[in-house]
DNA sequence: TTGTCGGCCGATCGCCGACAA
DNA sequence: TTGTCGGCGATCGGCCGACAA
Protein backbone atom coordinates (compact mmCIF):
# COMPACT_ATOMS: atom_id res chain seq x y z
CA UNK A 1 0.00 0.00 0.00
CA UNK A 2 2.73 2.15 0.07
CA UNK A 3 4.05 1.43 -3.29
CA UNK A 4 3.23 4.55 -4.83
CA UNK A 5 1.71 7.90 -4.33
CA UNK A 6 -0.25 10.66 -6.19
CA UNK A 7 -0.27 14.20 -6.55
CA UNK A 8 -2.93 16.00 -8.55
CA UNK A 9 -2.09 19.20 -8.51
CA UNK A 10 -5.15 20.71 -9.14
CA UNK A 11 -7.35 18.98 -6.45
CA UNK A 12 -4.95 20.52 -3.94
CA UNK A 13 -5.51 23.98 -5.76
CA UNK A 14 -8.97 23.81 -5.62
CA UNK A 15 -9.71 22.52 -2.66
CA UNK A 16 -8.18 25.36 -0.67
CA UNK A 17 -9.20 28.29 -3.51
CA UNK A 18 -13.17 27.50 -2.63
CA UNK A 19 -12.78 26.94 0.42
CA UNK A 20 -13.95 22.70 0.62
CA UNK A 21 -12.32 22.48 3.83
CA UNK A 22 -13.99 25.14 5.43
CA UNK A 23 -16.64 23.91 8.03
CA UNK A 24 -19.29 25.78 7.01
CA UNK A 25 -18.74 24.93 3.08
CA UNK A 26 -19.40 21.26 4.42
CA UNK A 27 -22.42 22.19 6.42
CA UNK A 28 -24.30 23.64 3.07
CA UNK A 29 -22.82 20.67 1.53
CA UNK A 30 -24.22 18.17 3.91
CA UNK A 31 -27.88 20.02 3.91
CA UNK A 32 -27.95 20.09 -0.25
CA UNK A 33 -26.84 16.88 -1.05
CA UNK A 34 -29.65 15.41 1.77
CA UNK A 35 -29.59 12.62 4.15
CA UNK A 36 -28.49 10.14 2.27
CA UNK A 37 -25.04 10.23 1.57
CA UNK A 38 -22.74 7.82 2.57
CA UNK A 39 -18.65 8.51 2.24
CA UNK A 40 -16.17 6.73 2.93
CA UNK A 41 -13.27 8.48 4.88
CA UNK A 42 -9.77 9.12 4.59
CA UNK A 43 -7.54 5.74 4.46
CA UNK A 44 -10.01 3.29 4.36
CA UNK A 45 -9.40 0.36 2.40
CA UNK A 46 -12.24 0.10 -0.64
CA UNK A 47 -12.60 -1.82 -3.65
CA UNK A 48 -12.77 -0.15 -7.32
CA UNK A 49 -14.60 -1.74 -9.90
CA UNK A 50 -13.47 -0.17 -12.78
CA UNK A 51 -16.24 -1.76 -15.59
CA UNK A 52 -18.81 -0.96 -12.66
CA UNK A 53 -17.65 2.81 -12.84
CA UNK A 54 -17.65 3.00 -17.24
CA UNK A 55 -20.88 1.76 -16.86
CA UNK A 56 -21.84 4.43 -14.57
CA UNK A 57 -20.47 6.73 -16.51
CA UNK A 58 -22.15 5.42 -19.55
CA UNK A 59 -25.80 5.79 -18.26
CA UNK A 60 -25.45 8.58 -17.09
CA UNK A 61 -23.98 10.62 -20.33
CA UNK A 62 -25.33 8.06 -22.71
CA UNK A 63 -22.22 7.94 -24.49
CA UNK A 64 -20.16 5.12 -24.94
CA UNK A 65 -16.84 5.32 -23.89
CA UNK A 66 -14.77 3.03 -25.99
CA UNK A 67 -11.71 5.92 -25.22
CA UNK A 68 -11.10 4.70 -21.94
CA UNK A 69 -10.42 1.48 -22.99
CA UNK A 70 -7.53 1.62 -24.74
CA UNK A 71 -5.49 3.65 -21.91
CA UNK A 72 -5.64 1.11 -19.60
CA UNK A 73 -5.94 -2.83 -19.27
CA UNK A 74 -7.62 -3.04 -15.69
CA UNK A 75 -8.06 -6.31 -13.82
CA UNK A 76 -12.07 -6.63 -12.35
CA UNK A 77 -11.44 -4.88 -9.41
CA UNK A 78 -8.79 -2.96 -7.37
CA UNK A 79 -8.15 -2.74 -3.87
CA UNK A 80 -7.75 0.74 -3.06
CA UNK A 81 -6.95 3.30 -0.23
CA UNK A 82 -8.86 6.60 0.00
CA UNK A 83 -6.33 9.34 -0.24
CA UNK A 84 -8.51 12.27 -0.54
CA UNK A 85 -11.82 13.35 -0.68
CA UNK A 86 -13.57 16.64 -2.20
CA UNK A 87 -16.86 17.60 -1.39
CA UNK A 88 -18.03 19.22 -4.45
CA UNK A 89 -20.70 20.38 -6.66
CA UNK A 90 -21.03 20.82 -10.54
CA UNK A 91 -19.64 23.47 -12.57
CA UNK A 92 -23.08 24.14 -14.46
CA UNK A 93 -25.23 23.29 -11.89
CA UNK A 94 -25.67 22.81 -7.97
CA UNK A 95 -25.71 18.90 -8.17
CA UNK A 96 -23.46 17.99 -5.37
CA UNK A 97 -21.01 15.03 -5.78
CA UNK A 98 -18.01 13.45 -4.24
CA UNK A 99 -14.42 13.27 -6.03
CA UNK A 100 -12.55 10.32 -4.26
CA UNK A 101 -8.76 10.08 -5.23
CA UNK A 102 -7.71 6.38 -4.86
CA UNK A 103 -4.27 4.88 -5.06
CA UNK A 104 -4.38 1.16 -5.22
CA UNK A 105 -2.84 -1.17 -3.18
CA UNK A 106 -0.82 -3.24 -5.02
CA UNK A 107 -1.43 -3.22 -9.38
CA UNK A 108 0.83 -1.62 -12.11
CA UNK A 109 -1.12 0.33 -14.93
CA UNK A 110 0.76 0.89 -18.34
CA UNK A 111 1.77 4.66 -18.09
CA UNK A 112 -0.47 6.59 -21.29
CA UNK A 113 1.59 7.48 -23.97
CA UNK A 114 0.69 10.98 -26.07
CA UNK A 115 -1.14 9.93 -29.04
CA UNK A 116 -0.60 12.11 -32.06
CA UNK A 117 -3.67 13.46 -32.64
CA UNK A 118 -4.90 12.77 -36.65
CA UNK A 119 -7.47 14.28 -36.90
CA UNK A 120 -7.68 17.72 -37.70
CA UNK A 121 -10.28 19.31 -39.34
CA UNK A 122 -10.36 23.11 -40.17
CA UNK A 123 -11.03 25.63 -37.92
CA UNK A 124 -11.73 29.32 -38.90
CA UNK A 125 -11.31 31.91 -35.95
CA UNK A 126 -11.13 35.16 -34.75
CA UNK A 127 -10.83 37.94 -31.83
CA UNK A 128 -11.66 41.38 -31.06
CA UNK A 129 -11.08 43.73 -28.36
CA UNK A 130 -14.25 44.73 -27.38
CA UNK A 131 -14.75 48.60 -27.92
CA UNK A 132 -16.81 51.14 -25.45
CA UNK A 133 -19.72 50.41 -28.10
CA UNK A 134 -19.72 46.74 -27.94
CA UNK A 135 -19.45 46.50 -23.78
CA UNK A 136 -22.02 49.75 -23.34
CA UNK A 137 -25.65 49.69 -22.27
CA UNK A 138 -26.80 49.49 -25.65
CA UNK A 139 -25.95 45.82 -25.90
CA UNK A 140 -24.65 45.57 -29.43
CA UNK A 141 -21.44 43.75 -30.78
CA UNK A 142 -20.44 44.75 -33.87
CA UNK A 143 -18.44 42.36 -35.81
CA UNK A 144 -16.03 42.92 -39.02
CA UNK A 145 -17.16 42.59 -41.62
CA UNK A 146 -14.77 40.14 -42.58
CA UNK A 147 -14.69 37.68 -39.67
CA UNK A 148 -18.35 37.53 -40.35
CA UNK A 149 -18.20 36.38 -43.85
CA UNK A 150 -15.13 33.79 -42.54
CA UNK A 151 -16.35 32.81 -39.62
CA UNK A 152 -20.37 33.06 -39.20
CA UNK A 153 -23.04 31.21 -40.80
CA UNK A 154 -24.23 33.01 -44.09
CA UNK A 155 -27.23 35.38 -43.68
CA UNK A 156 -29.96 35.03 -45.73
CA UNK A 157 -29.72 38.55 -47.83
CA UNK A 158 -33.17 38.29 -49.31
CA UNK A 159 -34.71 39.30 -46.50
CA UNK A 160 -34.96 43.37 -45.94
CA UNK A 161 -32.94 42.47 -42.55
CA UNK A 162 -31.18 39.66 -42.59
CA UNK A 163 -31.02 37.99 -38.95
CA UNK A 164 -30.25 34.33 -37.69
CA UNK A 165 -29.84 32.89 -34.58
CA UNK A 166 -26.39 31.90 -33.25
CA UNK A 167 -25.80 29.01 -30.61
CA UNK A 168 -21.70 28.97 -29.48
CA UNK A 169 -20.44 27.18 -27.07
CA UNK A 170 -17.92 28.23 -24.50
CA UNK A 171 -15.09 26.17 -22.52
CA UNK A 172 -17.24 25.54 -19.74
CA UNK A 173 -20.15 23.80 -22.23
CA UNK A 174 -22.61 26.29 -22.09
CA UNK A 175 -24.70 27.23 -24.56
CA UNK A 176 -25.25 31.23 -25.55
CA UNK A 177 -27.81 32.21 -28.21
CA UNK A 178 -27.16 35.68 -30.00
CA UNK A 179 -29.35 37.19 -32.74
CA UNK A 180 -26.90 37.75 -35.41
CA UNK A 181 -28.51 40.63 -37.90
CA UNK A 182 -26.86 42.71 -40.63
CA UNK A 183 -28.61 46.28 -40.68
CA UNK A 184 -28.28 50.34 -40.14
CA UNK A 185 -27.03 52.24 -43.11
CA UNK A 186 -24.28 52.29 -43.80
CA UNK A 187 -24.86 47.99 -43.49
CA UNK A 188 -23.24 46.38 -40.53
CA UNK A 189 -22.72 42.33 -38.62
CA UNK A 190 -24.65 42.93 -35.04
CA UNK A 191 -25.03 40.50 -32.48
CA UNK A 192 -27.92 42.12 -30.52
CA UNK A 193 -30.58 40.07 -28.53
CA UNK A 194 -28.19 37.75 -26.05
CA UNK A 195 -25.19 39.97 -26.39
CA UNK A 196 -25.82 41.73 -23.10
CA UNK A 197 -26.78 38.50 -20.99
CA UNK A 198 -23.12 37.12 -22.41
CA UNK A 199 -21.15 40.05 -21.31
CA UNK A 200 -22.75 40.75 -17.97
CA UNK A 201 -22.21 36.81 -17.17
CA UNK A 202 -18.83 37.04 -18.35
CA UNK A 203 -18.02 40.22 -16.64
CA UNK A 204 -16.48 41.94 -19.77
CA UNK A 205 -14.95 44.87 -20.14
CA UNK A 206 -13.25 47.16 -22.76
CA UNK A 207 -9.85 46.08 -23.70
CA UNK A 208 -10.74 42.16 -22.98
CA UNK A 209 -10.62 39.75 -26.21
CA UNK A 210 -13.20 37.83 -27.69
CA UNK A 211 -12.65 34.80 -29.59
CA UNK A 212 -14.73 32.96 -31.80
CA UNK A 213 -14.18 29.58 -33.44
CA UNK A 214 -16.04 27.60 -36.24
CA UNK A 215 -15.58 23.93 -37.23
CA UNK A 216 -15.69 22.33 -40.42
CA UNK A 217 -19.33 20.79 -39.16
CA UNK A 218 -20.31 24.31 -38.68
CA UNK A 219 -20.63 24.58 -34.71
CA UNK A 220 -19.34 27.72 -33.05
CA UNK A 221 -17.40 28.77 -30.35
CA UNK A 222 -16.79 31.48 -27.71
CA UNK A 223 -13.94 32.10 -25.24
CA UNK A 224 -12.37 35.12 -23.38
CA UNK A 225 -8.89 35.69 -23.68
CA UNK B 1 8.01 4.22 -12.40
CA UNK B 2 5.70 1.11 -12.31
CA UNK B 3 5.24 1.23 -8.84
CA UNK B 4 2.35 2.85 -8.78
CA UNK B 5 -0.89 4.12 -10.08
CA UNK B 6 -3.58 6.51 -9.98
CA UNK B 7 -7.22 6.75 -10.53
CA UNK B 8 -8.67 10.09 -9.90
CA UNK B 9 -12.58 9.12 -10.19
CA UNK B 10 -13.80 12.67 -11.03
CA UNK B 11 -10.48 13.70 -13.84
CA UNK B 12 -11.93 10.86 -15.62
CA UNK B 13 -15.41 11.83 -15.70
CA UNK B 14 -15.28 15.53 -15.98
CA UNK B 15 -12.59 14.85 -19.51
CA UNK B 16 -15.29 12.99 -20.99
CA UNK B 17 -18.32 15.60 -19.71
CA UNK B 18 -16.79 18.88 -20.40
CA UNK B 19 -15.20 17.32 -24.21
CA UNK B 20 -11.94 18.54 -23.12
CA UNK B 21 -10.81 15.64 -25.48
CA UNK B 22 -12.35 17.26 -28.30
CA UNK B 23 -10.40 18.80 -31.10
CA UNK B 24 -12.45 21.85 -31.01
CA UNK B 25 -12.44 22.23 -27.57
CA UNK B 26 -8.66 22.06 -27.65
CA UNK B 27 -8.29 24.88 -30.03
CA UNK B 28 -10.45 26.82 -28.89
CA UNK B 29 -8.81 26.88 -25.24
CA UNK B 30 -5.47 27.16 -27.05
CA UNK B 31 -6.88 30.40 -28.48
CA UNK B 32 -7.77 31.26 -25.14
CA UNK B 33 -4.91 30.75 -23.29
CA UNK B 34 -2.85 32.63 -25.89
CA UNK B 35 0.68 32.02 -27.48
CA UNK B 36 2.86 31.38 -24.67
CA UNK B 37 2.11 28.27 -23.30
CA UNK B 38 4.22 25.50 -22.76
CA UNK B 39 2.87 22.18 -21.87
CA UNK B 40 4.34 18.88 -21.11
CA UNK B 41 3.70 15.60 -22.46
CA UNK B 42 1.87 12.45 -21.49
CA UNK B 43 4.20 10.26 -19.90
CA UNK B 44 7.04 12.51 -19.75
CA UNK B 45 9.62 13.04 -17.16
CA UNK B 46 9.81 16.23 -15.08
CA UNK B 47 10.62 17.51 -11.26
CA UNK B 48 8.09 18.50 -9.09
CA UNK B 49 8.91 21.29 -6.56
CA UNK B 50 6.45 21.05 -3.44
CA UNK B 51 7.67 23.93 -1.62
CA UNK B 52 7.79 25.76 -4.97
CA UNK B 53 4.15 25.02 -5.12
CA UNK B 54 3.14 25.47 -2.04
CA UNK B 55 4.59 29.25 -2.67
CA UNK B 56 3.07 29.76 -6.18
CA UNK B 57 -0.61 28.50 -4.61
CA UNK B 58 0.08 31.15 -1.22
CA UNK B 59 0.97 33.92 -3.93
CA UNK B 60 -2.06 33.36 -6.17
CA UNK B 61 -4.45 33.27 -3.04
CA UNK B 62 -2.81 34.99 -0.55
CA UNK B 63 -3.62 32.81 2.25
CA UNK B 64 -0.93 31.03 4.16
CA UNK B 65 -1.33 27.82 3.92
CA UNK B 66 -0.36 25.68 6.93
CA UNK B 67 -2.73 23.33 6.61
CA UNK B 68 -0.79 21.71 3.71
CA UNK B 69 2.56 21.07 5.81
CA UNK B 70 0.85 18.56 8.32
CA UNK B 71 -0.67 16.15 5.66
CA UNK B 72 2.86 15.45 4.21
CA UNK B 73 6.92 15.50 4.76
CA UNK B 74 7.87 15.77 1.31
CA UNK B 75 11.35 16.06 -0.19
CA UNK B 76 12.81 19.14 -1.65
CA UNK B 77 12.38 18.05 -5.35
CA UNK B 78 10.33 14.43 -6.86
CA UNK B 79 11.00 12.71 -10.36
CA UNK B 80 8.07 12.35 -11.60
CA UNK B 81 5.88 10.94 -15.07
CA UNK B 82 2.90 13.22 -16.34
CA UNK B 83 0.49 11.09 -16.68
CA UNK B 84 -2.58 13.03 -17.12
CA UNK B 85 -3.45 16.69 -18.91
CA UNK B 86 -6.58 18.24 -18.97
CA UNK B 87 -7.20 21.65 -20.68
CA UNK B 88 -9.23 23.46 -17.94
CA UNK B 89 -10.77 26.53 -17.36
CA UNK B 90 -12.12 28.14 -13.97
CA UNK B 91 -15.41 27.53 -12.68
CA UNK B 92 -16.45 31.31 -11.77
CA UNK B 93 -14.45 32.91 -15.00
CA UNK B 94 -13.06 32.03 -18.29
CA UNK B 95 -9.42 31.88 -16.51
CA UNK B 96 -7.70 28.95 -18.85
CA UNK B 97 -5.64 26.54 -16.74
CA UNK B 98 -3.74 23.13 -16.96
CA UNK B 99 -4.50 20.02 -14.78
CA UNK B 100 -1.42 18.05 -14.41
CA UNK B 101 -1.80 15.01 -12.86
CA UNK B 102 1.29 13.41 -11.86
CA UNK B 103 2.71 10.19 -10.09
CA UNK B 104 6.12 10.07 -8.22
CA UNK B 105 9.03 7.71 -9.50
CA UNK B 106 10.18 6.67 -6.16
CA UNK B 107 9.06 8.18 -3.25
CA UNK B 108 6.56 7.01 -0.55
CA UNK B 109 4.49 9.50 1.36
CA UNK B 110 2.34 8.94 3.95
CA UNK B 111 -1.73 8.14 3.70
CA UNK B 112 -3.20 10.83 5.58
CA UNK B 113 -5.82 9.94 8.23
CA UNK B 114 -9.15 11.26 8.76
CA UNK B 115 -8.26 14.41 10.97
CA UNK B 116 -11.67 14.95 13.10
CA UNK B 117 -13.18 18.18 13.13
CA UNK B 118 -12.61 19.52 16.28
CA UNK B 119 -14.21 23.02 15.40
CA UNK B 120 -18.06 23.38 15.49
CA UNK B 121 -19.81 26.33 15.24
CA UNK B 122 -22.85 26.78 15.55
CA UNK B 123 -24.94 26.80 12.54
CA UNK B 124 -28.59 27.91 11.80
CA UNK B 125 -30.07 26.81 8.59
CA UNK B 126 -33.56 25.91 7.05
CA UNK B 127 -35.16 24.83 4.06
CA UNK B 128 -38.08 25.81 1.94
CA UNK B 129 -39.70 24.00 -1.20
CA UNK B 130 -40.46 26.82 -3.83
CA UNK B 131 -43.94 27.57 -4.18
CA UNK B 132 -45.50 29.00 -7.55
CA UNK B 133 -45.08 32.70 -6.70
CA UNK B 134 -41.60 32.04 -5.31
CA UNK B 135 -40.20 31.19 -9.13
CA UNK B 136 -43.30 33.25 -10.65
CA UNK B 137 -42.31 36.72 -13.00
CA UNK B 138 -43.16 38.20 -10.00
CA UNK B 139 -40.02 38.07 -8.63
CA UNK B 140 -40.44 37.55 -4.93
CA UNK B 141 -39.85 34.98 -2.31
CA UNK B 142 -41.59 35.10 0.68
CA UNK B 143 -39.19 33.62 3.81
CA UNK B 144 -41.43 31.87 6.30
CA UNK B 145 -41.30 34.13 9.34
CA UNK B 146 -39.92 31.70 11.93
CA UNK B 147 -37.20 31.21 9.88
CA UNK B 148 -36.60 35.01 8.99
CA UNK B 149 -35.85 35.27 12.82
CA UNK B 150 -33.90 32.28 13.18
CA UNK B 151 -31.65 32.58 10.47
CA UNK B 152 -31.34 36.46 8.91
CA UNK B 153 -29.78 39.39 10.52
CA UNK B 154 -32.43 41.23 12.68
CA UNK B 155 -34.12 44.40 10.53
CA UNK B 156 -34.12 47.79 11.74
CA UNK B 157 -38.30 48.02 12.68
CA UNK B 158 -37.59 51.47 13.25
CA UNK B 159 -38.13 52.36 9.91
CA UNK B 160 -41.70 52.13 8.10
CA UNK B 161 -40.77 49.70 5.78
CA UNK B 162 -37.61 47.50 7.34
CA UNK B 163 -35.10 46.35 4.77
CA UNK B 164 -31.93 45.28 4.08
CA UNK B 165 -28.97 43.57 2.24
CA UNK B 166 -27.85 40.35 2.45
CA UNK B 167 -25.15 38.78 0.66
CA UNK B 168 -25.46 35.05 0.62
CA UNK B 169 -22.72 32.47 -0.76
CA UNK B 170 -23.55 29.27 -2.68
CA UNK B 171 -21.13 25.80 -3.23
CA UNK B 172 -19.11 27.56 -6.34
CA UNK B 173 -18.75 30.63 -3.73
CA UNK B 174 -20.46 32.92 -6.00
CA UNK B 175 -21.78 35.89 -4.16
CA UNK B 176 -25.53 36.39 -4.61
CA UNK B 177 -27.30 39.81 -3.40
CA UNK B 178 -30.90 39.77 -1.72
CA UNK B 179 -32.91 43.01 -0.94
CA UNK B 180 -34.65 41.66 2.28
CA UNK B 181 -37.45 43.67 3.40
CA UNK B 182 -41.16 43.24 6.01
CA UNK B 183 -43.62 45.00 4.43
CA UNK B 184 -47.39 43.91 3.25
CA UNK B 185 -50.76 43.74 5.19
CA UNK B 186 -50.38 41.64 6.80
CA UNK B 187 -46.46 42.00 7.04
CA UNK B 188 -43.94 39.16 6.20
CA UNK B 189 -40.69 38.78 5.13
CA UNK B 190 -39.46 39.07 1.21
CA UNK B 191 -36.35 38.61 -0.61
CA UNK B 192 -37.26 40.93 -3.71
CA UNK B 193 -34.30 42.44 -5.69
CA UNK B 194 -31.59 39.72 -6.88
CA UNK B 195 -34.40 37.20 -6.31
CA UNK B 196 -35.20 36.95 -9.94
CA UNK B 197 -31.52 36.73 -11.01
CA UNK B 198 -31.32 33.82 -8.80
CA UNK B 199 -33.94 31.50 -9.97
CA UNK B 200 -33.08 32.52 -13.27
CA UNK B 201 -29.50 31.33 -12.97
CA UNK B 202 -30.37 28.32 -10.60
CA UNK B 203 -32.96 27.65 -12.86
CA UNK B 204 -35.17 27.08 -10.34
CA UNK B 205 -39.17 25.91 -10.83
CA UNK B 206 -41.75 25.16 -8.22
CA UNK B 207 -41.04 22.26 -5.93
CA UNK B 208 -37.04 23.25 -6.06
CA UNK B 209 -35.81 22.80 -2.14
CA UNK B 210 -33.58 25.97 -1.20
CA UNK B 211 -31.30 25.53 1.63
CA UNK B 212 -29.98 28.94 3.91
CA UNK B 213 -27.44 28.71 6.63
CA UNK B 214 -25.60 31.12 8.67
CA UNK B 215 -22.75 30.78 10.23
CA UNK B 216 -21.94 31.80 14.02
CA UNK B 217 -20.07 34.88 12.59
CA UNK B 218 -23.10 35.21 10.64
CA UNK B 219 -22.12 34.73 7.52
CA UNK B 220 -24.85 33.42 5.25
CA UNK B 221 -24.88 31.05 2.61
CA UNK B 222 -27.53 29.52 0.20
CA UNK B 223 -27.94 26.07 -1.68
CA UNK B 224 -30.20 23.74 -3.79
CA UNK B 225 -31.02 20.56 -2.56
C1' DT C 1 -15.92 50.00 -42.74
C1' DT C 2 -17.24 50.44 -37.88
C1' DG C 3 -17.54 53.11 -33.38
C1' DT C 4 -20.80 55.97 -30.87
C1' DC C 5 -25.03 58.08 -30.15
C1' DG C 6 -30.15 59.50 -29.59
C1' DG C 7 -34.53 57.94 -29.76
C1' DC C 8 -38.12 54.78 -29.30
C1' DC C 9 -40.80 50.90 -27.79
C1' DG C 10 -42.09 47.00 -25.27
C1' DA C 11 -40.81 43.64 -21.78
C1' DT C 12 -39.34 42.84 -17.47
C1' DC C 13 -38.22 43.92 -12.67
C1' DG C 14 -39.35 45.35 -8.56
C1' DC C 15 -42.68 47.40 -5.22
C1' DC C 16 -46.91 47.61 -2.98
C1' DG C 17 -51.19 46.20 -0.53
C1' DA C 18 -55.58 43.42 -1.17
C1' DC C 19 -57.27 39.43 -0.40
C1' DA C 20 -58.07 34.52 0.99
C1' DA C 21 -56.55 30.00 2.11
C1' DT D 1 -49.20 33.17 8.74
C1' DT D 2 -48.23 33.01 3.78
C1' DG D 3 -49.63 32.04 -1.16
C1' DT D 4 -51.45 34.48 -5.12
C1' DC D 5 -52.87 38.35 -7.55
C1' DG D 6 -53.57 43.09 -9.89
C1' DG D 7 -51.71 47.28 -10.62
C1' DC D 8 -48.13 50.59 -10.91
C1' DG D 9 -43.85 52.94 -12.21
C1' DA D 10 -39.02 52.72 -13.35
C1' DT D 11 -35.60 50.59 -15.60
C1' DC D 12 -33.57 47.87 -19.06
C1' DG D 13 -33.07 45.26 -23.34
C1' DG D 14 -33.25 45.47 -27.84
C1' DC D 15 -33.97 47.76 -32.39
C1' DC D 16 -33.15 51.29 -35.58
C1' DG D 17 -30.73 54.69 -38.51
C1' DA D 18 -27.80 59.07 -38.29
C1' DC D 19 -23.47 60.44 -38.33
C1' DA D 20 -18.48 60.71 -38.24
C1' DA D 21 -13.99 58.84 -37.59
Amino acid sequence: MESGNVMNVQSELSGIIDGSKSYMYEQLWKLCAGPLCDIPKLGEKVYYFPQGHIELVEASTREELNELQPNCDLPSKLQCRVIAIHLKVENNSDETYVEITLMPDTTQVVIPIENENQFRPIVNSFTKVLTASDTSAHGEFSVPCKHAIECLPPLDMSQSIPAQELIAIDLHGNQWRFKHSYRGTPQRHLLTTGWNAFTTSKKLVVGDVIVFTRGETGELRVGIR
